[in-house]
DNA sequence: GTCTATAGCGGGATAGAC
DNA sequence: GTCTATCCCGCTATAGAC
């Protein structure tokens, strides 16, 4: 159960960065809410704030990428299961205090034009959810255009709602976006599938 | 032609927040590329970088308010429109060497939790974007709360989509947003409308 | 109202004892 | 592998000459 000093590290950058970014997080920050003294950061992470930041950033993308197709699983119906995402969605960050936001995209955001190394890992991370989210789709009987379509659809909804409810302090963003999407997808029957990976 | 010292304090800032996010920039950043001192920049605004900050995002805001009534006026196909929004906004980003982010949702999403002051800025330029553009679609009568609904999901749409595009290097993402949109709205038609404003 | 110089602070990073 | 002390730089903000 004792997580290593590294782990604890990375799991606090990512708290911290997914409500501050990166700019508006400082080492001594990671350093106390880690634990860890501010020499073990470096110990660890050889590459500092930038090689932190991207194992963080790695780390949290993988954990997202299971939700949507976790969520999806439970529905046959598309355009439940569409609204499912969007109401689970509202539903955590009501719970958290508005503030389960991913660190990928206020990360990127920041970033995107000035840290050249974390942009690419952001990227990678989008590139990584649109690939296996498309997959899990086209393995449910989905045509594959739409899929990655509505996989990318998806995510930037998703994205862009986050962002607006942590600012309105409201999840209404959130279930309206869903419920804008899901309607054109009633009615599309997900098709059973052996179980992925 | 000649703008005064304060607007073009002002221009700087939005400019380089929009790319950079507020902790990106620095005061010095803004005095370089405004043209003034950094001294002036405090005779100008008092309040210092967060005045500053505020005043962008709102000229920003009423800036970008003006955008989504303008594409849709062309059009009477409310799916129609929709798509040309997001193509809209794709060929600018483009356009623009893949930077064309407004600073509202850059800005918002990195200090939404720490300069409250900005987060309130934010939060009421979202609310304007939602009520006028929900008043714009009534006015051209769509139900009002399905025009709710469809303002704050394309806004949304839209900011999470220019994340991921800038992430990604690539603008297929907002265009995406736009073909998963917009076909559920072809066949609604927009009623014309005596001019608004 | 314009501009320079600088104060004062907090940032990332390092050295080196333990 | 842990931790402290410290360096150096760049930041916001101010003072005050012009």
């Amino acid at each position: 159960m004792a997580r290593s000093t590294r782990e604890s590290i990375l799991t606090a950058a990512a708290e911290l960065m997914r409500r501050r970014g990166y700019a508006g997080v400082a080492m001594k920050d990671i350093a106390d809410a880690s634990g860890a003294p501010i020499g073990s950061l470096y110990h660890h992470f050889r590459g500092g704030k930038v090689q932190i930041a991207r194992e963080a950033l790695a780390n949290a993308g993988a954990a997202y990428g299971l939700l949507i197709p976790a969520v999806v699983d439970a529905h046959t119906d598309l355009g439940e299961a569409v609204q499912a995402v969007f109401d689970q969605a509202a539903d955590d960050m009501a719970a958290s205090g508005l503030v389960n936001m991913c660190p990928v995209a206020s990360v990127a955001a920041e970033v995107a034009d000035t840290v050249e190394e974390l942009r690419q890992t952001a990227g990678e991370i989008f590139d990584g959810w649109i690939t296996g989210g498309t997959a899990y789709f086209v393995a449910r009987g989905v045509d594959e255009g739409q899929a990655r379509d509505l996989t990318t659809a998806v995510i930037g909804g998703l994205e862009g709602a986050f962002v607006m409810a942590r600012t309105l302090r409201s999840v209404e963003p959130l279930r309206a976006a869903g419920r804008v999407l899901a309607p054109q997808y009633r009615g599309t029957i997900l098709a059973v599938r052996e179980r992925v990976r």
